[in-house]
DNA sequence: CTGAAAGCGCTTACAG
DNA sequence: CTGAAAGCGCTTACAG
């Protein structure tokens, strides 16, 4: 049924060692042999069984990607970056999924224990990274993005985090508010820290060093953003600002902060993380830190291919930077 | 380097055959000699090649998903519900996107032609189906999610569209809304004839047919739905309420009528279709007519492990119940 | 219960 | 410029 190497060499009248010359253009072959032997793969329409090719020559030209649930909507941006770069150089792209925890992650390392990719991608998982420093340590290439552990070890792709929460501080500042509240993610991801000391620092450098009571531990959600401003509201604590860690619980702080029946921006300025698509649609328009998701995809899937073309990976962070989108959160329009 | 099968056997002290069945639990063999090799497997750490078992066996256990750009926060479901019923099955999946366009599509089918999958998840891509349906009439396992063109030939997770335009339109009724104004994705879709098509048999069998000038043809993006708004703003022209055929274009449209002065529901009441994340959370929040994306991509992968594990696909199309969901932008909380 | 051998569809030294 | 042969790492009849 499938046309295969064997009916080609058979069609044309060579040896399997000539077609495959042909079909990798390596090796001196005659011209007029080529063409006879082009002219049946195209009349056959025969395409090389990626498998079989794969086995005999050691590699798969596909890379493995991991990510927690696509259902965050920063990680489709950062898969999309990586899976234009992947096609772009014709490598296949295997997506994995963390949404079953660890039995995903055994899963994931078992599957790569099995060289079914050639290098992989991964988006730091809640679960931490056991199995793949130990995969890395193998020497299968890996490219980390945006650790939230700090794996000094483990080439990386991040964003300024640090130098995010500081803009944002500068803008804060620059528009008068001295008493911000700040809701983080989890202080366990190394990006959080390091939004948070950007922040604070900008705010120390000031005169307005932030106290303990200004820092409100959240998860990344809408719901975090809301209910932390709902406390708020009940403790009768004041504020004149927020600086929430992503966009989404900046969106549940707008929200929140509407519940109270308090005016943003006049009376709180809000100010986000990532700049993903809805920022630029709630209301009002939210101010943000933006993150190259894309680019970040894209720089990760380039250094992992370099890796794959013989280049070593570098031994240093790969750092692309954040930028401060004004919207109408923190001036109005 | 790498611990082969032939390591397992020769430690062992067996044959490879003999290898072959403890792997894969299939023939006799004698309780102890499994043990014994079971044992060596263990303390190697061996993993067969997925390369070479797919070369033997003739099968990969990876499944190809071909999908526009994962920037349309709604594929992001779709994939992640098909992931996890892969997943579970412990198939990979290889993410193809479109967003070179016919580049692309043609990269992806020669991938596909190269047996680098079983089968194929394909939610339909703008620049049309030939190279896919080929390969389906060749045999390979098709399954499409949401055809905007009608293709009764292969295999179809669809929902209800038709259905759930005639419940935003019933909702409109219901609340009093005699001018509503339908804003669509590309008419060219199959999905977005059907929403008009339902939506419109609603107003039509409450005595109030829908003119020519209460449909204006978007493209699915928030700008459509402010740009929409404003032009109908311009033009003079009066309406209590927009069902806009996704929730993107009906953020836009919530701006836009905002934008216009307009309070929303007081003075236009705002119907979406998705339920994507953001609905929830726009200002009012978003009712819409909620597509089940994940139970899409999980039955779309479903039907295809079915017919890989050699059930038959069916003929008919799969159809998943919309559901309409009442927030703020229609009903004052 | 176990093994020798052929085969999956290619690539790659090695000879000529 | 071209081909015979071994090999990639497994599976699967076929014998015993």
């Amino acid at each position: 049924m499938r046309v295969t190497f064997g009916d080609v060499a058979a069609h044309s009248g060579v040896s399997k060692t000539t077609v495959s010359r042909v079909l990798n253009a390596k090796g001196e072959v005659d011209l007029r042999t080529a063409q006879r032997v082009q002219g049946v793969i195209d009349r056959l329409g025969y395409v090389p069984s990626a498998r079989a090719v794969g086995l005999a020559r050691g590699r798969t030209s596909t890379v493995g990607m991991l990510v927690p649930s696509l259902r965050w909507p920063w990680m489709s941006d950062i898969v999309q970056g990586a899976a234009d770069a992947l096609e772009a150089e014709k490598y296949g792209l295997l997506l994995y999924t963390c949404t079953r925890g660890q039995e995903s992650l055994d899963q994931f390392a078992s599957s790569v224990a099995a060289n079914s990719c050639d290098g992989l991608i991964v988006v730091v998982p809640e679960s931490g990274l056991g199995q793949i420093t130990d995969l890395h340590a193998r020497g299968l290439p890996v490219v980390m993005i945006d650790d939230r552990e700090i794996r000094p070890d483990l080439p990386t792709v991040v964003c300024t985090n640090r130098a995010g929460g500081a803009s944002a501080a500068r803008h804060l500042l620059d528009i008068g508010r001295h008493d911000p509240i700040v809701l983080t993610g989890l202080l366990e991801f190394g990006c959080c820290q390091d939004r948070l000391a950007g922040f604070a620092d900008g705010y120390a450098a000031a005169g307005h060093p932030l106290a303990t009571d200004q820092v409100i531990e959240g998860d990344f959600t809408v719901e975090c953003g809301r209910s932390a401003m709902a406390a708020l509201g009940a403790s009768g604590r004041r504020f004149d600002a927020v600086f929430a860690m992503n966009d989404l619980s900046a969106a549940g702080v707008l929200a929140g902060i509407r519940e109270l029946g308090l005016i943003v921006p006049a009376d709180v300025a809000v100010v986000g993380f990532d700049d993903i698509a809805v920022a630029a649609h709630t209301d009002p328009a939210l101010t943000t830190v933006h993150q190259p998701m894309r680019a970040m995809g894209a720089a990760a899937a380039g250094l992992l291919l370099a890796a794959l073309g013989g280049a070593p990976l570098p031994s240093e962070q790969t750092v692309l930077p954040t930028r401060l989108v004004v919207r109408g959160s923190t001036v109005p329009p």
